[in-house]
Formats: structure tokens, C-alpha cells, sequence
DNA sequence: CTGTGTTCCTGTTCGC
DNA sequence: TGCGAACAGGAACACA
């Protein structure tokens, strides 16, 4: 589920549990996740203290005293549990069937545990040593964040200049902008009445710069992402959503799995469509998203 | 280099 | 109710 509102949520869900009291021991309940752990992954855990737990893109980012960095990622179905205060493993022997697809334990010294589950295994942990994060193929071409000041009409206009892809798929392409998903994606698209069929450079005039449309886009971004988050956060109050669930925020959708409903846009008469992008559903209305 | 299609894996939903 | 097909939020990889 996890797009980057998502992983934002999750993140602030699990700073206090990560941050809060050392690692004493991790467990491991297989060999792989989307890749095979790293040599040595629970020990060169245990014992460690998580002193910030930071976000890149769709990447968990815990950076341990011992210089590396936990590199968490929850492909498309992973989410964290967090069970505060567990010390005796009490609620575990009295849980008689064992919630499946539980992979990885982290238990903490304060007594609290978290568990990360992942049915499709498409989520992955690596360590990598703090200096060589940048250069790691992971990160390295990484694009910008979309909510960082990085991310402007201007810059967004140099890379789309001359693509021919299609704007959906250049705003789901990692190396452009980092973090935007399938979902964001056509929500954004959609706020600024950009058709996810245009070739992408088209938002690009002549002389390099950002036509009006790219100007919104960009505003348009920013805007679906800071909602999402906010309303992920206010779903955190009540905790134990660190599952990286949507929450409220899914019935605020206004095109994403919205296929034939009216489009939403004022006055706009059109329905929302569905159509195939590189595999993969695109919503959108015909009429108002030019 | 650019753009597209396939693939990893399991669970849920939908039509018959 | 059962059963197969379609589809799912990501992104690495292979290939034209």
C-alpha cells in the first residue's frame, strides 16, 4: 500500500519505538524478502541504538551508532506492527495461530517489539555503511523529492524536455522525482487537468521553459502529498496504524479506482476513464485533463 | 539513451 | 458456494 505518504506515516509511527531505546535483539523468520538479508543482519543489529529514522523517497532510512544504515523498503504489501511493552513474549504464547507472513521481529530493550509483515515479499532490508549510501545503486540517480524545495517547474521542466513518454510514465520514473506512485500520480494529474497520455516533454516550451500546466502540476504535487500525509498523521493518533494503511485519506480520492464515476472537477462533465500505461491502471477524465 | 513489457509473490475481488 | 481470471500501492531487469 505504501506510496510516500504511506512511508512518511510509517516513519512517524516507528520514530519513538526505533529511536526511543536500543535494538537487543532481531529476529528473522526467513532467508529473504525480496533479496536474501545481508551476511550477518540480526547480529550486526543487536545491540545498536537507532539514532534517527529518516525517510528517502519510498526508502526507511535507520541510521545505527555503528555507522551503517537500515535500509527498509515495503514494496507493495509490507507494514510494521508495533506491540509496546511485551517483555515476556506474553502475548505471543497466547496467540495460538501465528498471524502469517510475520518476517522479521525487532525487539527492543524497552520491551517494546516490531514486526514487519509482508505478504507479497516484494519489501526489502539492507544494511549499507553510512558512506557508501550515495553511491549505492539504490540512491545513486535517484531523483528529486517531491516535497523538498529541489523540486521546481524549472527543474522538472530540464527533465521532461524532449521525452516523448507519456507524463504518467515519467512521473512514476524514480530517477525524475522519487517517491511518486501510481496512485499520487494520477491524483496529480488530475488537479492540474494534464492528461496522462500527453508526451511529457509537450509541458516544455521551446526555449526550456515550464508551460502553465507544469507550473500547476508541481503546485498540484505538493498539495495531494501534504493532504495525504495529514491525514495519515491524524490517523496515527489513534496508533497502531503503523500499518502504513491509507486511511481516511483513500475516500479522497478523486479519480484513483474511480473508473465511470462522474468526474469531480467543477462543472465538468465527463466521466472518470481507465486506461493501460505501462502495464499498469491510469484513471483520469477525458474531458477536463488536456 | 529511451521507452516498453515482464517479473517477483500472495491475497482479494469479481463474474460466471 | 465454488472456481478461475483479473488485478493490486514497486521497481529491477531484459530487450527493441
Amino acid at each position: 500500500m505504501p506510496e510516500l505518504p504511506e512511508v512518511e506515516t510509517v516513519r512517524r509511527g516507528l520514530e519513538p519505538v526505533f529511536t526511543g531505546s536500543g535494538l537487543a535483539q532481531v529476529e528473522l523468520r526467513r532467508a529473504d524478502l525480496r533479496f536474501p538479508f545481508p551476511q550477518g543482519f540480526a547480529a550486526r543489529l543487536a545491540g545498536r541504538r537507532v539514532e534517527a529514522l529518516k525517510r528517502r523517497a519510498k526508502y526507511l532510512l535507520g541510521e545505527l551508532d555503528s555507522g551503517e544504515t537500515l535500509i527498509m523498503h515495503l514494496g507493495m504489501s509490507g507494514s510494521f506492527r508495533i506491540d509496546a511493552d511485551d517483555p515476556e513474549g506474553a502475548y505471543h504464547r497466547a496467540v495460538t495461530t501465528k498471524p502469517a507472513h510475520d518476517h522479521v521481529v525487532f525487539h527492543f530493550t524497552s520491551g517494546a517489539s516490531v514486526t514487519y509483515n509482508d505478504p507479497r515479499r516484494f519489501g526489502f532490508m539492507l544494511l549499507v555503511p553510512r558512506g557508501e549510501m550515495a553511491a549505492h545503486p539504490l540512491f545513486n540517480g535517484l531523483g528529486v523529492e517531491p516535497l523538498g524545495p529541489e523540486l521546481t517547474p524549472q527543474r522538472l521542466a530540464e527533465e521532461l524536455r524532449g521525452r516523448k513518454a507519456p507524463l504518467k510514465a515519467a512521473l512514476l520514473d524514480q530517477r525524475i522525482i522519487a517517491g511518486l506512485g501510481n496512485i499520487y500520480v494520477c491524483e496529480a494529474m488530475h488537479r492540474s487537468y494534464l492528461s496522462p497520455l500527453r508526451a511529457a516533454g509537450t509541458l516544455v516550451d521551446a526555449k526550456g521553459k515550464p508551460k502553465r500546466g507544469l507550473v500547476d502540476l508541481v503546485e498540484a504535487i505538493r498539495q495531494v502529498l501534504g493532504e495525504a500525509i495529514e491525514a495519515g498523521g491524524s490517523s496515527l493518533r489513534d496508533h497502531r496504524q503503523t500499518d502504513g494503511s491509507l486511511g481516511y485519506f483513500q475516500h479522497s480520492f478523486r479519480v484513483y479506482d474511480r473508473e465511470d464515476a462522474p468526474c469531480p472537477t467543477p462543472g465538468c462533465r465527463g466521466h472518470v476513464s481507465r486506461v493501460i500505461q505501462s502495464g499498469r491502471s491510469t484513471f483520469f477524465c477525458r474531458d477536463c485533463q488536456k
